[in-house]
DNA sequence: GTGATTTGTTGGTTCGCACAACGTATCATG
DNA sequence: CATGATACGTTGTGCGAACCAACAAATCAC
């Protein structure tokens, strides 16, 4: 019944920090976990027996004393990331600390189904694996654009791909072999620039993004990505803004996401579907182009208006100490000039503003797959060994009753 | 550097039991810690050997096999919990467990300074500790209708009392002569909810509470009250509900607080300032006496229509698993038919208001008090031997800087 | 009463971390 | 370039704390 828990926990923990930090130092790990200098050798031994991490000697010189060892992850595990889109497939191989070593976009014609996306996942992640013959792909995590329950990784509703209601953690997990988590690609969103991005040290951090299918969120609470009762946390694009608004596709009315779209964002930039990067540069383009009071400008002003309607009150609920800001809603940031920027947080309670600072999201179009990676890890990271008990949220690899 | 962290932690989970249940057999705490009996025998020895627990035949029969003792709080040490307010300063012993031993309200003709609440609260104290020779005082929480700096104590704003930036926990740690936390009252509302209240067993839950000066509340989230970064977290009552609202007094537009007051209700039913079960009592004569559409089931009717739209963008942010309201609120939802109770959660994302129930706040007028008493004990709860490091979150009675 | 069941008790075992002493690699200084 | 100071890794030992197995005790069912 024990298995060693307090082992299991500092392996687990060692392991976090060299995945977070993308390699320490065996010193570092013995100020940062309070450990005593032989236990953490003993315990960098044990991952390195079991083939996670290396030790090098190419530590950058610190001072004097002996110089210590940087402890590596090892290569030999990757996990899957997958992201199923309007009209492509992104799949990715990630290895630990989060760097996307081999990646494949498959196009689509038509939305997918649940079995194509299966099929189609299975077989990129496949033929990305036999590239990389020397590592074994170990887990899988997949962002879907949708409400994914955390329990079972069930797809209640992903309006964008026209799923309802739909298991898809469990058969792809029977496809591949593999332990498969699935979860909300905002949430996913959220974690990456949490562990790698602009949210990093942020105890308590609302992360939010303006995708082409709405605004969606993840919360860190406490350091610990924080997903709700069921897995539904974060949905702050549909707060109410505005009673006399207009009907929102949920069914409610005034909806911020309602009143910020990213579509009128872009056509007032002459844009019909562009990507993140794209967006920002013709709006800072055309910000810098148009005088004062123009169609930009006022577009720009008026979602921000409604944006710090929405963010008074998780700020005023939440009192966090970082709000990043990804998609179209980073770029409104960008295209705020300082009272605007200042004014976004400027409804909130003083003391609860105080503690908040802005950012934007850092990590690119890699965000959702860095973030669907970091699902892959948990249940690994938490117990590197494999010895403990099957974590809820993940589910097996077990045949699946049809 | 170690001092035990298991053993504290294991200790630590034994005493969290033995409070929130008010005594637990021994057989049940194997259960729930999942250690063996032996070493919950150890455990439960080292925690009656210190003071904190006693050992009783009185398990009510539960099946075959050999009864298990009873283990409950001794009640040899308590904690004092106090609450200011505009014209009372309440204040109460409170045993392990959460029993209120001993209370005074001590009336006060105008409203108080903190120097007088110090004064007063010490004074009251000690009174009652004479009261109860056989216990000691160990810990002080206390209860402020405001804003309360979680990290040291200080009251940032507490408007109805006229309180600004006023330090509070560390002069009264040294009249006190022990260790006093101090947070905000529906902060601590929440908390007596959570640990014994309506809100027991919710791993994610939202405190809302009507009080005289506003709409406050607090969070748990993964079984813990959630603080945010400095303390404010959980004032949903200054979210948007109307950008064409009131002035709020907290300087923004159409607050939840300013739309839902308590007074409103009050005045509907011809009362002052009347307590929360008076209120309520009035309120439920009031919708029987009238007939449908009369002033009173029309200000429920509009102040419900403003509580959705708060909750709508609480729940969908949250997906709480519970929500429990106090205060005028409170009354409100006894006052609500069927079809109004459904609607309350009804603009929310269907899947994020499916994971809810709604309750009622379950400790009348004993809630602040207790709350307070919970923060006070969390230290020692952490850390029932005492041989740990301070808590930061607690102000310790070492003589402080004038 | 007798057996089944559940729990407390006791002594021995194991796991895992701390600690101290020592070896080793770098930097600073002359 | 030798020496000391500093920081770190390594090794063997000790100990805290949990587990385990065997036994004793208290209840229920028949």
């Amino acid at each position: 019944m024990d298995a060693g828990v307090v082992r299991r926990r500092n392996l687990s923990a060692v392991l976090e920090l060299v995945h977070l930090r993308r390699g320490v130092t065996r010193a570092d790990l013995t100020r940062a976990l309070g450990l005593n200098r032989s236990t953490i050798g003993d315990l960098v031994a044990v991952l390195a027996e079991h083939g996670w991490v290396d030790e090098r000697d190419d530590a950058p010189r610190s001072g004097v004393g002996r110089p210590s060892p940087r402890v590596v992850a090892r290569d030999a595990r990757l996990v899957a990331a997958i992201n199923p889109e309007l009209d492509v497939i992104d799949v990715a191989l990630v290895s630990l600390g989060g760097a996307i070593v081999a990646r494949r976009r498959v196009p689509l014609s038509e939305p997918p189904t649940v079995a194509a996306t299966v099929e189609i996942s299975a077989r990129t992640v496949a033929e990305l694996a036999a590239q990389h013959p020397e590592s074994t792909v170990v887990a899988a995590g997949v962002a879907v654009p949708g409400l994914v329950r955390n329990e079972d990784g069930l797809v209640r509703l992903a309006p964008r791909l026209g799923w309802r209601e739909e298991p898809l953690a469990a058969p792809l997990a029977a496809a591949l072999g593999i332990p498969v988590a699935a979860a909300n690609d905002a949430h996913l969103g959220s974690r990456a620039e949490q562990s790698f991005g602009a949210g990093q040290g942020a105890r308590t951090m609302l992360y939010l993004n303006g995708g082409p299918s709405g605004i969606g969120g993840g919360l860190v609470v406490d350091g610990r990505p924080m997903d709700g009762a069921a897995g539904y946390a974060g949905e702050l694009g549909h707060a109410s803004v505005d009673p006399n608004g207009p009907l929102c596709a949920c069914g409610a009315i005034g909806c911020l996401e309602a009143l910020v779209p990213r579509a009128a964002l872009a056509s007032a930039v002459g844009l019909e579907h562009p990507d993140d990067d794209t967006l920002e540069s013709a709006l800072l383009t055309a910000i810098v182009a148009e005088d004062a009071g123009g169609p930009v400008h006022e577009e720009v002003a008026r979602q921000l208006r409604w944006l710090a309607i929405a963010l008074r009150g998780a700020v005023n609920l939440l009192n966090p100490e970082r709000i990043v800001l990804g998609g179209h809603l980073a770029a409104l940031w960008r295209a705020a000039d300082r009272d605007q920027r200042a004014s976004l947080l400027g409804q909130a309670l003083p003391v609860n503003a105080a503690d908040a600072t802005v950012e934007v999201a850092a990590l690119g179009g890699q965000r959702l797959l860095i973030g669907a990676a970091e699902l892959a890890w948990d249940g690994l990271i938490a117990d590197p060994l494999g010895a403990g008990e099957s974590e809820s949220a993940r589910v097996d690899a077990v045949p699946v009753a049809p």
